[in-house]
DNA sequence: CAATGCGATGGTAGCGCTGTCAATAATTGT
DNA sequence: ACAATTATTGACAGCGCTACCATCGCATTG
């Protein structure tokens, strides 16, 4: 490799195609479609490339082709810890592609979401990584007329717009109440903060599984709009328990909300699980040190962002997956929080 | 006979200068230097915009114009919260500008940091911000020379590059120490994880803060490259006391050792901060609400993002801050956790 | 041996926008 | 009033790359 090869920046494709002795085109060719060279000329454009220390204009190549190697990631929220393990995938299977991510957030808002795509749809990405399934219908419409790849993520549900990456919150939700009566609870409470699309899933989950066992009570509910933190946790439950002061367990839509339940009851010398059994949501990695350790419903976000990104790069090189929704599942953690005191 | 004639829907800015009855020229002149319009025309264009509801292609404007309105931003980690916050208060101020981010991260290693502005040096960002001091030889003279403003964001110290936002880490860990000390605690243990260039300072403040009491001992040091965890914390403090069981207090370079530092004590039947003061890095939200209240270092990562972004981006349109070095210091949040138990 | 097919390669003509600089109109000073 | 200055505006010429044919060999076929 050349050890300078910076000091002019301006190496263009005809400086390789010269070097290497073809016409520009073919050195074109060799970045787009380098099966279509014949090995001699293949090598000798390599090496050029590589003498010259050429690097191709994005811009140039973009309003020559109609396409652009960017590929849209629209998420609700850069600080939830829950985004930044997908980001996390979704960056990590980027890096050796020649894709590159253009990240924007919501804010939680679908009016800011729509906004997003409308930009984003005058920009012509390759693909595109959205937030859920509740999109407003002008948004549903850009997304679906968009003429690129397009993956709807962290959840699933009816009728994708392309391909849709995540697993079933009501599910999840339904399998942590189940577990929590198992134990011999009864009086379950529900703590729900930020009550996004999917934690309102996760709450009909709660609802069903407690109506199954006729056992759901509005009183045993508290929810807020509220971005979540450790702090509204308690909070949230403190509410709660002023409400409904017989609740045995609390059912968090969240691990933030249930450390701040856990924190709580320290600080109010309610035991746990003695006379109070916690179950939090997402399997954050504290969970599994607190004490008592957290049960939590553990969901694979970094998978979820690989698998995303991995299956819209495939299909924007015309691998279509054959199955375009893809359920990652969960998995409920049973800690020492919900299950019987050990000596 | 090339390709098809532009599609009928297409509009450029051909067609809006058509309407407006201007030159394309005027029309272009009318985003990038409005002021030098006369009213009459700016309102003609701009209706013909909006009439035809007209997007720049940035490609070819890119292409033309030879800059980019794409700011870089190279951060070591997408999952660390405390970047998560800089990037939180990075986006926020970008997204009523018209530039966008391309955001990436090196994992902590300096090497792909260096393969990062090599590819951010080829595609000419309008601006670019980078985390920390300690770059490679190498990545500084690229940074150097890459003929746009650049930020160094997370600490501050000698010879910036350009501009820089941040704090000292050195101070903030003295400071921690001093606090410390004037509890009246001796045997004050380090917990270390990561070790990046920024914990390291931290370590050197801890470490003369120590030997200025004549207390510094190396065997109250631990520290691990592994990154941080909640629970490595507990794993940490478990080394520390094994080693050195008459520490009375700890000093954890960030909030969530500090909280497997807790945990580990509530295990141990280990008082905090009776028998054990412990004293965290970042302020997360969690410090406060937990019990007992931790005790932390404050640190303002939205505001370093803000200031970085607004700073790069007054830069890049001529309004260089008279200072280029901007220190937002940090606020030692005593709390319960490192003073005298109250009742 | 001409006709046919096909893979490899090249020529031409822009993609949609902006930099440069000259031309024109409007304003000012003396 | 007239030159000098300053605001506006426009013509021209690409930016670096790729789409769309056309072409050139060479091998295969009837």
């Amino acid at each position: 490799m050349a050890r300078k090869p910076t000091k002019s920046g301006k190496i263009r494709l005809t400086e390789v195609a010269k070097l290497a002795g073809v016409s520009p085109i073919t050195a074109s060719r060799f970045f787009r479609n380098p099966d279509a060279l014949s090995l001699a000329k293949r090598e000798r454009v390599d090496s050029a490339v590589k003498e010259l220390g050429y690097v191709p204009n994005l811009a140039a190549r973009a309003l020559a082709s109609h396409r652009t190697e960017v590929i849209g990631v629209v998420i609700p929220s850069l600080t939830n810890s829950v985004f930044a393990d997908v980001l996390r995938g979704i960056y990590d299977s980027t890096e050796l592609s020649r894709y590159s991510i253009q990240l924007t957030n919501t804010r939680y808002s679908i009016l800011q979401e729509e906004k997003m795509l409308r930009l984003f749809r005058a920009q012509k990405p390759a693909g595109l990584i959205v937030t859920g399934i509740n999109q407003t219908a002008e948004s549903r419409v850009i997304l679906e007329t968009m003429d690129c790849p397009v993956a709807q993520i962290m959840e699933i549900g009816d009728s994708p717009v392309d391909m849709m990456i995540g697993f079933s919150h009501y599910d999840a939700g339904f399998a942590a109440i189940s577990h929590i009566l198992e134990q011999g609870r009864r009086r379950i409470g529900f703590l729900g903060a930020r009550m996004d699309p999917r934690v309102q899933r996760r709450f009909d989950g709660y609802r069903d599984a407690m109506k199954a066992a006729s056992l759901f009570d509005p009183n045993l509910v508290v929810t807020t709009t509220v971005p979540t933190t450790v702090t509204l946790g308690g909070t949230l439950f403190a509410d709660l328990i002023a409400k409904t002061p017989d609740i045995d367990a609390v059912f968090c839509v969240n691990d933030d909300l249930a450390l701040g339940v856990l924190f709580e009851c320290q600080r109010r010398q309610i035991s746990v699980p003695g006379e109070m059994a916690i179950v939090g949501f997402n399997d954050l990695e504290f969970m599994a040190s607190a004490v008592p350790s957290l049960t939590s419903v553990r969901t694979n976000r970094y998978e979820m962002g690989r698998h995303a990104i991995t299956m819209v790069i495939d299909a924007i090189e015309g691998r279509r997956p054959r199955e375009p929704v893809l359920d990652l599942g969960f998995q409920l953690m049973i800690r020492e929080s919900s299950t019987p005191q050990t000596a």
